[in-house]
DNA sequence: CACTTACGTTAGTATATGCTTACATAACTC
DNA sequence: GAGTTATGTAAGCATATACTAACGTAAGTG
Protein backbone atom coordinates (compact mmCIF):
# COMPACT_ATOMS: atom_id res chain seq x y z
CA UNK A 1 0.00 0.00 0.00
CA UNK A 2 3.20 2.32 0.79
CA UNK A 3 4.12 2.44 -2.74
CA UNK A 4 0.66 2.86 -3.73
CA UNK A 5 -0.28 5.60 -1.79
CA UNK A 6 3.10 7.26 -2.40
CA UNK A 7 2.83 7.01 -6.37
CA UNK A 8 -1.07 8.95 -6.20
CA UNK A 9 0.19 11.32 -4.31
CA UNK A 10 1.95 13.43 -7.13
CA UNK A 11 -0.95 15.30 -9.24
CA UNK A 12 0.81 13.87 -12.65
CA UNK A 13 1.06 10.50 -11.82
CA UNK A 14 -2.90 10.81 -11.06
CA UNK A 15 -3.55 12.58 -14.20
CA UNK A 16 -1.54 9.59 -15.85
CA UNK A 17 -3.72 7.13 -14.31
CA UNK A 18 -6.86 8.96 -15.33
CA UNK A 19 -5.56 8.84 -18.66
CA UNK A 20 -5.46 5.11 -18.57
CA UNK A 21 -8.12 4.21 -16.80
CA UNK A 22 -10.57 3.47 -19.98
CA UNK A 23 -7.83 3.86 -22.46
CA UNK A 24 -4.95 1.87 -23.40
CA UNK A 25 -2.40 4.35 -24.45
CA UNK A 26 1.56 4.38 -25.81
CA UNK A 27 4.14 6.12 -23.54
CA UNK A 28 4.21 8.67 -26.14
CA UNK A 29 0.08 9.39 -26.13
CA UNK A 30 0.32 9.94 -22.43
CA UNK A 31 3.28 12.03 -22.52
CA UNK A 32 1.64 14.15 -25.21
CA UNK A 33 -0.85 15.38 -22.22
CA UNK A 34 1.80 17.20 -20.48
CA UNK A 35 4.16 19.82 -20.90
CA UNK A 36 6.91 18.43 -18.57
CA UNK A 37 9.57 16.04 -20.91
CA UNK A 38 8.90 12.70 -21.83
CA UNK A 39 11.53 11.02 -19.86
CA UNK A 40 9.73 12.49 -16.41
CA UNK A 41 6.31 10.78 -17.73
CA UNK A 42 8.43 7.52 -18.14
CA UNK A 43 9.70 7.79 -14.62
CA UNK A 44 6.11 8.43 -13.55
CA UNK A 45 5.38 5.52 -15.42
CA UNK A 46 7.75 2.85 -13.55
CA UNK A 47 6.88 4.05 -10.29
CA UNK A 48 2.76 3.39 -11.22
CA UNK A 49 3.98 0.15 -12.53
CA UNK A 50 6.02 -0.72 -9.51
CA UNK A 51 3.40 0.06 -7.48
CA UNK A 52 0.81 -2.32 -8.77
CA UNK A 53 -1.53 0.42 -10.54
CA UNK A 54 -0.79 -0.11 -14.25
CA UNK A 55 -0.14 -2.48 -16.75
CA UNK A 56 2.14 -2.48 -19.46
CA UNK A 57 2.55 -4.46 -22.58
CA UNK A 58 4.78 -4.17 -25.43
CA UNK A 59 3.69 -4.04 -29.34
CA UNK A 60 6.27 -3.98 -31.07
CA UNK A 61 8.61 -0.69 -30.40
CA UNK A 62 6.17 0.99 -28.04
CA UNK A 63 4.94 0.12 -25.04
CA UNK A 64 1.01 0.33 -23.69
CA UNK A 65 -0.22 1.06 -20.44
CA UNK A 66 -3.17 0.58 -18.54
CA UNK A 67 -4.44 1.12 -15.10
CA UNK A 68 -4.92 -1.56 -12.67
CA UNK A 69 -7.65 -0.42 -10.19
CA UNK A 70 -6.84 -3.66 -8.23
CA UNK A 71 -3.57 -1.81 -7.04
CA UNK A 72 -5.54 0.41 -5.79
CA UNK A 73 -7.93 -1.80 -3.14
CA UNK A 74 -5.78 -1.77 -0.50
CA UNK A 75 -5.69 2.47 0.30
CA UNK A 76 -9.33 1.65 -0.28
CA UNK A 77 -9.63 -0.90 2.24
CA UNK A 78 -7.20 1.07 4.65
CA UNK A 79 -9.69 4.20 3.87
CA UNK A 80 -12.89 2.07 4.58
CA UNK A 81 -11.53 0.08 7.68
CA UNK A 82 -10.73 3.50 9.23
CA UNK A 83 -13.81 5.23 8.40
CA UNK A 84 -16.43 1.87 9.59
CA UNK A 85 -14.23 1.66 12.92
CA UNK A 86 -14.12 5.73 13.43
CA UNK A 87 -17.83 5.29 13.01
CA UNK A 88 -17.98 2.84 15.28
CA UNK A 89 -16.01 4.64 18.13
CA UNK A 90 -18.58 7.56 17.72
CA UNK A 91 -21.45 5.35 18.25
CA UNK A 92 -19.94 4.22 20.92
CA UNK A 93 -19.40 7.06 22.36
CA UNK A 94 -22.07 9.21 21.74
CA UNK A 95 -24.10 5.54 23.80
CA UNK A 96 -22.02 6.61 26.85
CA UNK A 97 -22.96 10.12 26.58
CA UNK A 98 -26.52 8.85 26.68
CA UNK A 99 -26.39 6.63 29.74
CA UNK A 100 -24.30 9.53 31.33
CA UNK A 101 -27.61 11.97 30.50
CA UNK A 102 -30.06 8.94 31.90
CA UNK A 103 -28.22 8.72 34.95
CA UNK A 104 -27.46 4.86 34.58
CA UNK A 105 -24.24 4.02 34.66
CA UNK A 106 -23.76 -0.03 33.46
CA UNK B 1 -7.28 15.93 -1.70
CA UNK B 2 -3.76 16.33 -2.21
CA UNK B 3 -2.26 17.27 1.42
CA UNK B 4 -4.54 14.45 2.59
CA UNK B 5 -3.09 12.59 0.38
CA UNK B 6 0.37 13.53 0.77
CA UNK B 7 -0.21 13.38 4.88
CA UNK B 8 -1.35 9.74 4.74
CA UNK B 9 1.87 8.89 2.48
CA UNK B 10 3.85 8.83 5.63
CA UNK B 11 4.23 5.55 7.67
CA UNK B 12 4.47 7.60 11.12
CA UNK B 13 1.81 10.21 9.99
CA UNK B 14 -0.67 6.88 9.25
CA UNK B 15 0.14 5.38 12.45
CA UNK B 16 -0.30 8.47 14.43
CA UNK B 17 -4.02 8.44 12.65
CA UNK B 18 -4.61 5.07 14.18
CA UNK B 19 -3.65 6.29 17.29
CA UNK B 20 -6.43 9.11 17.69
CA UNK B 21 -8.47 7.14 15.81
CA UNK B 22 -10.37 6.04 18.50
CA UNK B 23 -9.18 7.78 21.62
CA UNK B 24 -8.05 11.56 21.86
CA UNK B 25 -4.32 11.83 22.72
CA UNK B 26 -2.04 14.59 23.51
CA UNK B 27 1.01 15.63 22.14
CA UNK B 28 3.06 13.88 24.32
CA UNK B 29 1.27 10.92 24.68
CA UNK B 30 1.35 10.35 20.99
CA UNK B 31 4.61 11.01 20.86
CA UNK B 32 5.80 8.23 23.07
CA UNK B 33 4.88 5.56 20.92
CA UNK B 34 7.52 6.55 18.21
CA UNK B 35 11.16 6.41 18.25
CA UNK B 36 11.45 9.70 16.47
CA UNK B 37 11.76 12.93 18.84
CA UNK B 38 9.07 15.07 20.19
CA UNK B 39 9.40 17.88 17.85
CA UNK B 40 9.37 15.53 14.79
CA UNK B 41 6.16 13.84 16.16
CA UNK B 42 4.84 17.74 16.48
CA UNK B 43 5.75 18.57 12.94
CA UNK B 44 3.80 15.67 11.37
CA UNK B 45 0.62 16.93 14.01
CA UNK B 46 0.70 20.19 12.13
CA UNK B 47 0.86 18.70 8.73
CA UNK B 48 -2.29 16.07 9.72
CA UNK B 49 -3.82 19.25 11.00
CA UNK B 50 -3.64 21.15 7.96
CA UNK B 51 -4.33 18.54 6.13
CA UNK B 52 -7.65 18.41 8.27
CA UNK B 53 -7.37 15.12 9.10
CA UNK B 54 -6.85 15.60 12.77
CA UNK B 55 -8.75 18.19 15.59
CA UNK B 56 -6.76 19.86 17.90
CA UNK B 57 -8.55 20.77 20.89
CA UNK B 58 -6.23 22.96 24.05
CA UNK B 59 -7.01 22.06 27.58
CA UNK B 60 -4.40 24.02 30.11
CA UNK B 61 -0.91 23.14 28.68
CA UNK B 62 -2.04 20.15 26.59
CA UNK B 63 -2.77 19.99 22.90
CA UNK B 64 -5.30 17.01 22.40
CA UNK B 65 -5.46 15.60 19.07
CA UNK B 66 -8.16 13.64 17.57
CA UNK B 67 -8.48 11.70 14.18
CA UNK B 68 -11.42 13.94 12.04
CA UNK B 69 -12.24 11.20 9.28
CA UNK B 70 -14.41 13.27 7.30
CA UNK B 71 -10.88 14.37 5.76
CA UNK B 72 -10.48 11.51 4.47
CA UNK B 73 -13.84 11.34 2.45
CA UNK B 74 -12.68 13.25 -0.90
CA UNK B 75 -9.79 10.25 -1.42
CA UNK B 76 -11.91 7.79 -1.09
CA UNK B 77 -14.39 9.49 -3.35
CA UNK B 78 -11.43 9.77 -5.47
CA UNK B 79 -10.71 6.07 -5.50
CA UNK B 80 -14.39 5.09 -5.79
CA UNK B 81 -15.16 7.15 -8.87
CA UNK B 82 -11.99 5.65 -10.47
CA UNK B 83 -13.11 2.44 -9.20
CA UNK B 84 -16.34 1.95 -10.61
CA UNK B 85 -15.89 4.29 -13.79
CA UNK B 86 -12.82 1.47 -14.44
CA UNK B 87 -14.90 -1.63 -14.36
CA UNK B 88 -17.70 0.21 -16.87
CA UNK B 89 -14.81 0.76 -19.12
CA UNK B 90 -14.21 -3.04 -18.62
CA UNK B 91 -17.64 -4.00 -18.97
CA UNK B 92 -18.22 -2.05 -22.18
CA UNK B 93 -15.06 -3.80 -23.71
CA UNK B 94 -16.56 -7.10 -22.35
CA UNK B 95 -19.32 -6.38 -24.78
CA UNK B 96 -17.59 -5.21 -27.49
CA UNK B 97 -15.68 -8.71 -27.74
CA UNK B 98 -19.07 -10.27 -27.19
CA UNK B 99 -20.20 -8.34 -30.35
CA UNK B 100 -17.11 -9.23 -32.42
CA UNK B 101 -17.54 -13.20 -31.18
CA UNK B 102 -21.18 -12.97 -32.15
CA UNK B 103 -20.62 -11.75 -35.59
CA UNK B 104 -23.16 -8.49 -35.20
CA UNK B 105 -22.29 -5.10 -34.99
CA UNK B 106 -24.37 -2.69 -34.18
C1' DC C 1 7.31 35.68 40.82
C1' DA C 2 10.64 31.71 40.09
C1' DC C 3 10.04 26.90 38.50
C1' DT C 4 8.21 23.26 36.01
C1' DT C 5 5.45 21.10 32.39
C1' DA C 6 3.84 20.44 27.78
C1' DC C 7 4.20 22.07 23.83
C1' DG C 8 5.37 24.46 19.19
C1' DT C 9 9.05 26.73 16.26
C1' DT C 10 13.62 27.53 14.16
C1' DA C 11 17.91 26.38 11.97
C1' DG C 12 20.50 23.11 10.08
C1' DT C 13 21.31 18.61 7.68
C1' DA C 14 20.84 14.32 5.13
C1' DT C 15 18.13 11.98 1.98
C1' DA C 16 14.32 11.65 -1.38
C1' DT C 17 11.84 13.45 -5.31
C1' DG C 18 10.77 15.51 -9.84
C1' DC C 19 12.72 17.26 -13.36
C1' DT C 20 16.08 18.06 -17.51
C1' DT C 21 19.61 16.89 -20.97
C1' DA C 22 22.29 13.44 -22.95
C1' DC C 23 22.84 8.70 -24.02
C1' DA C 24 21.47 3.58 -24.80
C1' DT C 25 18.43 0.15 -26.83
C1' DA C 26 15.11 -2.45 -29.21
C1' DA C 27 11.98 -2.94 -33.00
C1' DC C 28 10.28 -1.76 -37.47
C1' DT C 29 11.46 0.28 -42.62
C1' DC C 30 14.02 0.76 -46.79
C1' DG D 1 22.49 -3.25 -42.41
C1' DA D 2 21.77 2.04 -42.18
C1' DG D 3 18.30 5.00 -40.63
C1' DT D 4 14.21 6.09 -38.12
C1' DT D 5 10.82 5.62 -34.32
C1' DA D 6 9.43 4.77 -29.61
C1' DT D 7 11.02 4.42 -25.47
C1' DG D 8 13.87 3.54 -21.15
C1' DT D 9 18.16 4.79 -18.39
C1' DA D 10 21.85 7.67 -16.30
C1' DA D 11 23.81 11.82 -14.43
C1' DG D 12 23.10 15.99 -12.46
C1' DC D 13 20.50 19.67 -10.15
C1' DA D 14 17.02 22.19 -7.45
C1' DT D 15 13.59 21.72 -4.20
C1' DA D 16 10.97 19.15 -0.70
C1' DT D 17 10.86 16.19 3.26
C1' DA D 18 11.89 14.03 7.77
C1' DC D 19 14.58 14.46 11.17
C1' DT D 20 17.57 16.45 15.29
C1' DA D 21 19.19 19.82 18.72
C1' DA D 22 18.43 24.18 20.57
C1' DC D 23 15.29 27.75 21.72
C1' DG D 24 10.76 30.16 22.70
C1' DT D 25 6.29 30.25 25.11
C1' DA D 26 1.97 29.71 27.50
C1' DA D 27 -0.33 27.53 31.33
C1' DG D 28 -0.19 25.47 35.87
C1' DT D 29 2.50 25.11 40.88
C1' DG D 30 5.07 26.42 44.92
Amino acid sequence: MEAALKAIAAPHRRQILSLVRDDELSAGEISAHFAVTRPAVSQHLTVLKEAGLVDERRNGTRRLYRARPEGLLPIREFLEEFWDERLGALKREAETEERKKDGRDS
